[in-house]
DNA sequence: AATTTAATTCCGCTATGCGAAACTAATTGT
DNA sequence: ACAATTAGTTTCGCATAGCGGAATTAAATT
């Protein structure tokens, strides 16, 4: 109905997809949001916008501060990603894996899958030395220019990326020519040595390998390992690193998820 | 409508509540559900589920396995949960002291505020020794068990506890004598000392003390600090480890959230 | 072949949710 | 003091989105 679309599918409850729009919509603008805010971002009309946070205030997803009269995501919200990685078996397979690099090579290493055109981590090691607060769990990158989101577009067949490029160039607006050359470099790079690489480019400061896991049933995750400059040299991450996560690559997809 | 309740909430969005309902349910019974187990548990008729997981598949909340024709949680529902603790100003205030205590005893100090009648994590810092892998973020405690659900309860008038207590009585069913009489002694307990404490009771080798932190417009979050016998006594809990989470309190209640 | 179990689809009905417009209330400007 | 502006809520008639009993399909089991 939105647009022209979908002539009918009785089967799509539309409220339900608006009202956990308007949390998402949290999720892209931070901070407290009133209602106005909301609608503006969400594009829904205002009244449907007060019934829903009317709704989801009540449900304790929101919570409504008095004082700045807006609201706020409320702490349930963590319940469903914690039930989410709780029976998440990779996580249980791939973290003596990574425990054991972040701590040998002192870096951080995160596994990840995608959500629509980004990476969203499901759990992330620290080495010791730097705590960047920046990735957590349930953080997410940009796919095409982060090591960890080249490696799932590495993984897939030609088609199935080319189904996913113009979106990605969408997203990246008038960047694209040069962030696409990047990517093409990455993959190519990818075919040769069997890892991606993103070097200071997602982050001017910090150098990435990546390998992606390939489960059963299509589910792809994948595993990136990297660190600033003076904690890991790019040559260890071609020479060691990258290697070795191959070969814990394997070692997962042996394990039969 | 559902019993005789509510005459008439025309501002209630019904199907968005149904519809999270249904996610919920993956919280309550981890693992693959398909749409009969979800209306078991639920109590939502059959043809409305089939709609919402259809719409929340649509959506990415819900992955479909064909091979067990079942549905899982899907990783988007992480972003909710990081987008919650992202913006959450008391989790940077807390961080450094519970970093600093986690690190000096060894112990595990966790941060958690109350949603509905379970405490749930909202931070969790692990002292070196163990890694209790039962307790992270968005993990949930039982109020009237755990020290830090006490500490919550301490928090509270009298008042607001004689609203919250039949529920808690309710939950805990024929348990409720014995619960009620070792909660009302760590209540005592907490007005002497200005900490409570659950020594071996909610898990029978942890023993923990915490401390509610009372913030602005109402908000009440808490800090617990514990471990197993061997690795912190329950004297040092009580001479060392309490005292300085009461300072710990003063310190952020003083940074006026 | 018959039975059981689960998911989907059908389809008529109406309660539900919609949203334009009106209304409140608070803030700002002149 | 009085518009004007901005944000949120409420109203209310209407259309239909969503409901759910019942039928249907599809697999698994006996």
């Amino acid at each position: 109905m939105t647009e022209s679309e979908q002539v009918k599918d009785r089967k799509f409850v539309e409220s339900l997809s608006r009202g956990l729009s308007i949390l998402s919509a949290f999720d892209q603008t931070p901070g407290p949001l009133g209602n106005q805010e909301i609608a503006a971002i969400t594009k829904l009309p205002k009244p449907t916008v007060s019934r829903m946070t009317y709704t989801l205030t009540k449900l304790g997803y929101l919570n409504y501060s008095e004082r700045s009269e807006k609201y706020e995501l409320g702490a349930i919200n963590l319940t469903l990603g914690h039930a989410y990685t709780a029976n998440l078996r990779i996580r249980q397979i791939a973290k003596p894996h990574m425990l054991e690099m972040a701590k040998e090579f002192n870096v951080n290493i995160g596994l990840a899958t995608n959500v629509g055109y980004e990476m969203i981590f499901v759990d992330y090691c620290r080495g010791d030395l730097l705590k960047s607060v920046l990735v957590d769990i349930g953080s997410k990158l940009p796919m095409a220019k982060s090591a960890i989101g080249r490696s799932y577009l590495a993984s897939l067949s030609k088609e199935q990326r080319d189904v996913l490029m113009p979106e990605l160039a969408k997203i990246h607006g008038k960047d694209w020519p040069e962030v696409e050359k990047n990517l093409a470099e990455a993959l190519d790079l990818y075919d040769e040595f069997g890892f991606t690489r993103s070097f200071g480019y997602w982050d001017r400061n910090i150098n990435t390998v990546a390998v992606p896991l390939k489960l059963s049933e299509n589910r792809i995750f994948c595993i990136s390992c990297g660190g600033p400059d003076y904690v890991i040299s790019t040559d260890t991450l071609l020479k060691v690193i990258g290697p070795r996560l191959i070969h814990v690559s394997r070692d997962i997809s042996n394990s039969g998820l």
